[in-house]
DNA sequence: ACCTGAACACCGTTCAAGT
DNA sequence: ACCTGAACACCGTTCAAGT
């Protein structure tokens, strides 16, 4: 699109990560090349890799920004009270709805495989649920304390519910699930 | 490796379906391809176009075949009793756990795109789960009716809890979830 | 310190031609 | 009815060389 006549980019690493959360819904994730994202920042193809040591270190990088961008709505869906879960897990449904193809990044096998500490963002959003959740279930009084299991519990229940939803594996032909109302269900969980 | 004399395959359909399945675990699903699959079997990289209209179809051919292995062990863990739920969530959760990659391509957002009637194993494994809870949640004496929120609240819940374990989601530096216990415990959710 | 050009080994897919 | 050979347009990745 728009050629540099610098020979130097200078932003490269920032530019290439934001045409790929532009272009990943629209193109799909296996639509993504580097190739593709180097020709559109106006680059060799050589020159993603001067910043990415390959593509699965360039789509986890991706898949962090995604996270810097869940933790943004989960803040701010986080209110006080007792409907607290119920608020962040309609958050968490409505980003994975916006964003199928980077929520599906976000959570692939891919993530494990990346070095320590190289998504800090997706620590980040997992411990905001796992807090909500401790604030809530404990009772007044007592310390609260954090169930490992339960939030696993809460977290595989919304994790999958979101998936069959956005990966279309709920039948064509049977009665369409009340989505909303499942997701808010999600505080209910092992209580 | 074998090379037949024959110019005519034979079973190459069935035989590229096999291969797949043979090697989608130590290749990953990335490590698929027609090119290399019609290689294994001995014939020319066009020969597969001859059984599958492109890669989508013959990936969708083969979800189908693992839906096929999974109703098998469905069928074997549907026990009597009360324990049904969970006797099936164990199997559910142990054949995913052998054989996460083909887990992941049965349940990739390919399946809705293909066409309609296509995969009969996999609306016949979920039919299975369904059927199975609506005999358990069903009171003695009265008519057994199938609760659709109930039953995809259920589905979800494993279905996340497999994909956070396969997929290596948890954090490697947490206390690691007890995860036969909480695949056991999907019975317990909505009642 | 960052980028390019050319090269290598792979893909999916098509199509005229073979048996 | 089924398969091949050659071709096209793509990939990821490397590396000597340029600025």
């Amino acid at each position: 699109m728009k050629k540099n006549d610098q020979y130097h980019h200078g932003h490269l690493r920032e530019e290439l990560l934001r045409l790929g959360l532009e272009s990943i819904e629209t193109a799909g994730t296996e639509g993504i090349s580097l190739r593709s994202l180097a020709d559109k920042a106006g680059v060799s193809k050589a020159a993603p890799y001067r910043h990415f040591s390959d593509k699965e270190a360039y789509l986890g990088a991706l898949a962090d920004e995604g996270f810097r961008l869940l933790c943004i709505d989960l803040e701010r869906a986080d209110v006080a009270g007792t409907e607290r879960i119920a608020s962040m897990g309609a958050a968490y449904m409505e980003f994975a709805v916006a964003r199928p193809s980077l929520y599906r990044l976000m959570n692939s096998p891919l993530l494990c495989r990346l070095p320590d500490g190289s998504t800090p963002w997706a620590r980040k959003s997992l411990l905001m649920l796992a807090e909500a959740l401790r604030k809530v279930r404990s009772d007044p009084g007592t310390e609260p304390s954090l169930d490992v299991d339960a939030a696993v519990a809460a977290w595989a229940y919304i994790h999958g519910l979101v998936l069959i939803r956005i990966d279309g594996l709920f039948p064509r032909d049977l009665p369409a699930p009340d989505w909303a109302r499942l997701a808010a269900a999600a505080p209910s969980l092992g209580a």
